[in-house]
Parts: C-alpha cells; sequence; structure tokens
DNA sequence: TCCAATTCGGACTGATTCCGTCCGAATTGA
DNA sequence: TCAATTCGGACGGAATCAGTCCGAATTGGA
C-alpha cells in the first residue's frame, strides 16, 4: 500500500509548475532541474498530466506547460490518479471479479475505507500546497491564502 | 496505490478464523479449505499473523490456531499492518530520506492522509467482520462506468 | 521411551509490475 | 528552412510479489 513513485513525482512537480503559474510558460526540463528530478521522468508525467487536463501544452519554439485549470481546482487526488488511474485499494472497488467474494466479509467495506483515502487526497489544492504550509484540520481557521486565480491565455 | 493481495487474503483467512473461535482450534489447511486460498499461501499468511500475535498457533498433532485475543479488538489495520508493515502512502511518513524533499510542499500533508487511511482500517473490527453486515454509510461512488462497449456476447 | 502423525516456519523460484532511459516523429515560431 | 519543444512508443534493469516446496518442532499414542 505505498504511493507510486511517479505519482508522487507528479505531485512534486504539479506544485511546482504551479509557482510558475502567471509568469508564461514553463518547459518540463525547467521544471525537472528545479524540482531535481529526471527530465525523462518528468516528460513522461507531463504527458499524462496533460492528457489528464491538468496541464495545457504547446508545443513548438517557446512552448511550454501551464496549468490546465485554476490551481485552487486541481487536488492532489487528480493528480495521483492521472498517474495511477483511478484510486482503488482492491479489485472489488473497481468492479472487478474476484475469485474469493463468496467468503469475504469485507466486501461491503472497502468502499468506505476507499472514500476516506481518495477524501483526504481530493481535500489538497495546489493552491493550498503553493502558499505557506497551513494545515487544513480546523474549518474555522480564515481562509489560508486568498490567490489570485490567473488568467489562462 | 493498491492493498497487496496478501494483505486482501490475510483479511478473509482473520475473518474465517475468527467463525472458528470458541470451537478450539482450526488447521491451516481448514482456513484454506473454506475460504478457496491456495494452501501455501495460507500457510505463509498464518506464519506473520501469529508473528504479530493475531493469531496463536499450537503446534504437534491435534494442534492448530485460534485468535490471538478478542475479535473486538483485532481491527483491520493491525491485519494489513501484519502483513504489509507499517502503513505509509510515502517514504516521508517512515521518516525514510527522500531526495526531493527540498521541492515538495506535500510533506506536512502526508501524515494527514496516511492517518485517515489508517484510521478507516482502524475502524472495523473482525468482531463487526462476523457479525451481520451493516453499513455505516453508503455513499459509495455508484461509478457511472461510462463503458462503451454494449454488446452483451 | 520411542515412533509417527500433524503442524508451523523459513528458503527458494518464476512471474509480474514498476521505474528509468533513450530515440524518433510531430508541431510551432523565428 | 532551421531551431526549439512536446509527444509517443520501445527497451532494459530492478524490485517486489505470488506461489511452491521442504525441513524443523511438537504432541499424542503405542
Amino acid at each position: 500500500m505505498r504511493l507510486s513513485n511517479l505519482a508522487d513525482y507528479a505531485v512534486i512537480t504539479m506544485c511546482q509548475a504551479a509557482l510558475h503559474c502567471g509568469n508564461g510558460r514553463v518547459s518540463a526540463a525547467e521544471l525537472a532541474a528545479e524540482t531535481g528530478l529526471p527530465v525523462p521522468t518528468v516528460q513522461k508525467l507531463v504527458s499524462k498530466l496533460t492528457g489528464a487536463g491538468l496541464l495545457r501544452s504547446v508545443r513548438g519554439a517557446h512552448g511550454g506547460l501551464q496549468l490546465g485549470r485554476p490551481a485552487a481546482a486541481i487536488t492532489v487526488a487528480d493528480i495521483v490518479e492521472a498517474i495511477e488511474g483511478r484510486i482503488a485499494l482492491t479489485a472489488c472497488v473497481d468492479h472487478t471479479p474476484c475469485d474469493f467474494e463468496a467468503a469475504c466479509n469485507m466486501k461491503p467495506h472497502w468502499p468506505i475505507i476507499n472514500n476516506a483515502l481518495r477524501g483526504a487526497l481530493a481535500g489538497i489544492t495546489l493552491a493550498q500546497l503553493r502558499g505557506p504550509v497551513v494545515l487544513a484540520r480546523n474549518e474555522d481557521a480564515p481562509a489560508p491564502t486568498p490567490i489570485i486565480e490567473e488568467t489562462l491565455s
């Protein structure tokens, strides 16, 4: 039950891309240099992230990447699912047939556990990660970072 | 982010063992026959489960297995951790050094997510699984399943 | 006391998946 | 046309996982 390394790297990459938001486009090579990740790895990541709509890519000279939608509308769950596919701790959550359902009393419980995990991931947006670290535990706290949404050219 | 098959099987095995609680001891072969799991696999599982104290093994003729403590005191989290080790979605949760901490804003958030997952697993005991199935809340995404294939062969 | 039956426990092998790298094709602006 | 950049697939190495097998330990009965 480990997050794959690629999914972890994708979160770091998206976080770095969010920092460049508003400053035009950024290349995959730049993101790699800033994060310390290997360039080919970042290229593979942005390929999937673009396919999921989380990034927008512009080809050609002076091309590059930018966020596909406002940072506040991108959650960690979105990023993880873009890399790993639908979050599913077990096969039965995916409605995939299982050979041992007959003796399994857990089947009704796995969706609940799965939702707890997904909810925790979906509760963190790129906007929160970009700003100063604020633990999103108490909802009475004032809005952490009133970020002005950038225009998507 | 998938639970390993062995951890999943361990939950099924423990669940079956709980059904035998009070009826003396049960052998690994019996558990395998009742659950449909391969016998060597069950043997491997009970080995780890016994080491974690979740099961108690008695060797020799007429030996067998029994729960290491009351079913109400064994949670799914205990079982998963007995097989997979400490629940840790990322390396930093385990306090394992990570090469990309410098550019990672997620580090303070992972423990929160990890606790959400572990809490969900720790909220289900063997006693609950043994009894009739009761859903706490059924808000599982019905998964619209945008499946193209309409052909029913 | 010894033997045999039954069990647990650990070591080994094959397979699958994952990670990282590389290269060529396609696209755009100068 | 040339240069810069993204996109897609193919390849090899590594790690982990699943499954199988065999040996060690223990108990009950003769």
